[in-house]
DNA sequence: GCCGTTTTCGGCCCGACTGTTTTCAGTCG
């Protein structure tokens, strides 16, 4: 996937061309194309094979965007970047990304202070020599130095589910502080992307200025970085950014569309607005100076004559389009879920016992549960089938126990070796009741040779699912390439699923694979891949995920009912 | 650099906060 390294690189390039003063709107196109190939679903190679022309179709693609992907394609870098960075030195993009320093802040560090990384930074501000400069107080200093520290000690990007727990527990405090009427979490987690930059909060209050003083009391704050009026921006301890706007009580809906984003999604709707002989911003939509919509999302969206968007979608990938034209898709909600189709227990590398996995499940309100222990965890070495047999001798003493309420599936993971054959006995996979086949190791494989590997594997009767496809791992692994458009093609051809996994740390396929998984029309399966009984509320997850794949109910197995899913499973053994 | 039922040239979202600006530039979301 090429798609995410040119994006990188028009980013980067986008950097440079702030950094040596040419046109902002050159580096604002960059930007938008950057933005565009990476929720494109088909790799950008695909359609660069069609001719220059296909890829000037791709809007906010030009003729020169157009000829700069196809020298990237061909050499592997941009032609300009390469330029640029001859003149500036490289250390200058990293100096940028902190916040408060932009183009022309980095480029005065660097003519006067010889700044040119984030080392020379530090010492430039630790000297006191940055003082000196115009716009950098003593007291920018000191925030630079804390969030050079911050940035030091946090990763940039949080998990989603990491950052919802922490979002859901400060908004609760948030909710508790005087002069608060109500209170939201918003921006990319409310959009349920897969990792976010900080929290946002909007918060509905009379008395915006002694509302904010309070919210920045909180605890759980460790830094404030900037305090107005209607907005200030804080660290917690662990270096996560908080956002806290406030907005009259009457605007609320106004608040949530600009707070909730994103960005891109944000400025067409402002575009659109224009249009109209509109104005839209944070308070409202506006007809010169009267206020037409701002109460509900309902309110402002119809203003501008669309229906409302669900936040999962407001990436400007095609979701205006949709509305306009009223193809907007009825959206897989959390009470379609009929339960999970991967998780763990102690007969393998999980945690909690079958019995409290039940439980949760229980209490979650499933009609099931898939156990998919790990089938070469089963016992050792020729103890595999006793284990198994064992296993299932519980689950269905747990089934009858608990009168199907979850019913527990008898089902395994297997792990796909190298090859793409299954590392399980064949009268295993062909006992249980469903298969999930996943890569667990041998990653980052030629794309060609992993597509081979996965295909074989797809191909194997007993396979069901395809679990966690890429196997990315954040902050560890980088996913896996392959030709993800034959591997979906093949499965739904074979009626078999492909899995969206919402193990916080998983979070497998990202989003535009995801969107192709589903636009390719294969089954969708969804995991949460819990090892222990903690772990299944993260269902929240993998829904996100898919419904930011804009999947309907229709083609997910988990909104099958139990008998629905057990014929789902005999019918395609039948078919082999 | 992109784009066009306002435009093939002249626009390009909009407002809050910081700093030192007595009216605005830089940065951010």
């Amino acid at each position: 996937m090429s798609n995410e390294a040119i994006a990188q690189q028009l980013r980067e390039l986008a950097d440079l061309t702030d950094y040596v003063g040419d046109s902002p709107f050159k580096a604002r196109a960059y930007r938008q194309a950057a933005h565009t190939l990476e929720t494109l679903t088909t790799p950008i190679e695909a359609i660069a094979e069609q001719g220059v022309d296909a890829l000037q179709a791709i809007p906010g693609i030009g003729e020169a965007i157009a000829e700069k992907i196809v020298a990237y394609l061909q050499t592997g870098v941009l032609p300009k970047r390469e330029q640029l960075l001859s003149q500036v030195p490289h250390g200058v993009l990293e100096v940028m990304a902190v916040p408060g320093i932009g183009a022309k802040t980095a480029k005065l560090l660097h003519d006067r202070l010889g700044v040119r990384d984030l080392e020379s930074l530090r010492h430039a501000l630790l000297s006191g020599a940055a003082d000196q400069l115009p716009g950098l107080s003593p007291h920018k200093r000191e925030r630079l130095l804390r969030l050079l520290e911050l940035q030091h000690k946090s990763q940039r990007r949080t998990p989603l589910g990491f950052a919802l727990q922490r979002g859901q527990d400060l908004l609760r405090a948030v909710q508790q502080v005087q002069g608060v009427q109500q209170a939201q979490l918003c921006g990319s987690a409310r959009r349920m992307q897969e990792d976010i930059g900080d929290l946002d909060f909007l918060v509905a209050t009379e008395l915006p200025e002694p509302t904010l003083e309070a919210l920045l009391k909180l605890p759980e704050i460790h830094a404030v970085y900037a305090q107005g009026a209607h907005r200030a921006q804080a660290f917690l301890s662990d270096g996560l950014q908080v956002d806290f706007r406030a907005t009259p009580p009457n605007h609320w809906g106004a608040g949530l569309v600009y707070l909730t984003g994103s960005k891109a999604h944000t400025i067409r709707l402002r575009q659109r607005a224009q249009q109209r002989g509109l104005k839209l911003n944070e308070y409202g939509v506006w007809r010169g100076d009267v206020c037409i919509a701002s109460e509900s999302e309902e309110a402002v969206y119809a203003a501008l004559g669309l229906p409302c968007i669900p936040p999962p979608l407001r990436e400007d990938a095609g979701e205006l389009e949709a509305a306009e034209q009223g193809r907007l898709p009825q959206l897989l909600q959390p009470q379609h879920v009929r339960g999970d189709l991967q998780s763990h227990s102690n007969w393998s590398d999980g945690f909690n016992t079958l019995e409290e996995m039940a439980q949760t499940a229980a209490a979650l309100g499933y009609d099931y549960l898939a156990i998919t222990d790990h089938a070469h965890l089963l016992g050792e070495g020729g103890e595999w089938m006793t284990a198994f047999e064992q296993r299932r001798r519980e689950i269905d003493a747990l089934n009858e126990q608990y009168g199907g309420r979850p019913y527990l599936l008898d089902a395994l993971e297997v792990n796909i070796r190298a090859d793409g054959s299954l590392d399980a006995p064949e009268a295993m996979l062909h006992r249980a009741q469903l298969v999930l086949a996943g890569v667990h190791d041998a990653h980052g494989m030629p794309r060609e040779q992993m597509t081979q590997r996965l295909l074989r594997a797809l191909e194997h009767p007993a396979v069901d699912i395809l679990a966690h496809p890429t196997c990315r791992r954040y902050g560890k692994r980088l996913a896996n390439d392959a030709d993800w458009e034959r591997i979906f093609e093949r499965a739904r051809a074979l009626g078999k699923a492909v899995e969206i996994n919402g193990y916080p740390t998983r979070m497998d396929p990202p989003t535009p694979l995801a969107r192709a998984l589903v636009e390719s029309g294969a089954w969708v399966s969804l995991g949460t891949d819990s090892h222990a009984a903690r772990d299944l509320p993260a269902m929240t997850l993998a829904v996100g995920l898919a419904q930011r794949a804009w999947a309907t109910p229709e083609r997910v197995l988990n909104t099958l009912a139990r008998d629905a899913l057990l014929q789902w499973l005999a019918d395609r053994r039948q078919q082999v």
